[in-house]
DNA sequence: CAGTGGTCTAGACCACGAA
DNA sequence: TCGTGGTCTAGACCACTGC
């Protein structure tokens, strides 16, 4: 009985590391405070800094952690809840969102995209691309591309201008004035494209969440929407669940 | 004219490497084929091993690959779409659904559990505490915990088994039997704990979409809910999105 | 047992932000 | 200019799977 059982599943070293250092954030940090840099930490503990950056990463993925190149890793403050709620089905941009930065251009959309609309991909039928972003608390926690075939949209008046917010805001009055008939989501993890990260201040690559919403009128999909939620930041809510909150 | 312009913002290596090899999975590999090993790969891409594991990470992160230690690396196939929808408020269990493995047992909640049930800590109300598995397709997607106050099932009788699976299902039964006034959901990004990842067949800290659904009932929280959803494999779908689908 | 992916090391250099 | 996190290397050993 000289030595006491061995561990006979050793525990990663990063996962270990990762809980003392999220037990430490919670008593000994307080959200915005500043951690030592990622040399000195791996220092304190004895491990080389990939092995501490590992940990650090999943503190990130968790939203426990945000780090900034050029600045230092400081305590991130709790998710924010942001609302996707599908109970009541409206168009995009009814109610009190807050989206910001609205840009339409006529670009033609993605092949996923065109399969997800009913557009015929040889016709080429023009549809119009929206692009917002979604501020929160004055921050941007979403990018918005919003695929709206021309013929969802007949009305729309070349006056409007020919493109730029002016044009994104006539295509979204128009797209008001339509029946919604019901909508489709999806939620899925995906990693942030390189303009979406710009817009979200993230790196490429950033775990992001990807809602995909169908809109259904005309017994057609008269619009699709993806939108690309930065993950670290932000909790997506259904149904008014707001004060919703499980620490992980 | 010489020499072409220079990238100024080199993009990194496995940010190219990611892009590169995810072409290849379109063109030159059929779903569940298996890749080359790491260290073959990367001495094809002249790069080191690391870096190839980050392109690899992305892709798996992203669900276009699966890796499994001491197996290979195999092209997985598109996500499935799982139904989480909350157009039609319901108790859990109600309906077609496909969960297994039930178990039930009277550990106390965690304390951001707990905040959400309306128990008094202090009071220490007994809270059932049910596990499940859900699969889908013959696979393990999701490992769900529900808590219920003892208070929120007021009739179930000692008679129905002290625990286990045959607990599990008593419990689910009086549920049923209440009036559902309402429910909350919210998802977000989190890590697998180590048993949640055992039984999704995946390493801690595997990234999970966390759904946590609070159930309203006699003016209370009844029960509250907290899935983890494989990130890798699954899309999570609402309204009967089943079809929907966007590649990334 | 051999081969796979997972962990870990101890360096190096680069890109960015702030002073 | 300096300090930060981000990228990259070339190794090593370990844990798991299947033969």
């Amino acid at each position: 009985m000289g030595t006491t059982q061995l561990e006979s599943v050793p525990e990663p070293k990063y996962w270990h590391l990762k809980t003392v250092i999220g037990e430490a954030l919670d008593t000994d940090f307080s959200v915005g405070e500043i951690l030592p840099n990622e040399r000195e930490l791996a220092a304190r503990f004895g491990v080389a800094r990939a092995t501490l950056r590992q940990a650090l990463e999943q503190l990130e993925l968790e939203g426990r952690l945000q780090r900034r190149r050029g600045v230092g890793t400081t305590v991130a403050p709790p998710r924010m809840g942001v609302d996707v709620s599908t109970t009541q089905a409206q168009w995009p941009g009814a109610g009190e969102d807050t989206w910001e930065s609205v840009d339409c251009t006529a670009a033609a959309p993605p092949a996923a995209v065109a399969r997800l609309l009913d557009v015929d991909t040889e016709a080429a039928e023009p549809v119009h691309t929206l692009r917002r972003l979604r501020v929160t608390n004055g921050q941007a926690v979403a990018a918005e591309q919003l695929y709206v075939p021309a013929g969802s949209v007949p009305d729309l008046t070349a006056i409007d201008a020919p493109s730029g917010a002016a044009r994104a805001r006539a295509v979204l009055r128009e797209l008001r004035r339509l029946t919604l008939e019901g909508q489709d989501r999806a939620v899925e993890l995906g990693s942030a494209r390189a303009d979406d990260a710009k817009e979200l201040d993230r790196l490429p690559g950033a775990p992001v969440l990807v809602v995909t919403t169908r809109y259904f009128s005309g017994g057609r999909t008269a619009a699709v929407c993806v939108a690309t939620y930065r993950a670290d930041t932000c909790r997506l809510t259904f149904g008014g669940a707001g004060d919703l909150q499980i620490a992980s």
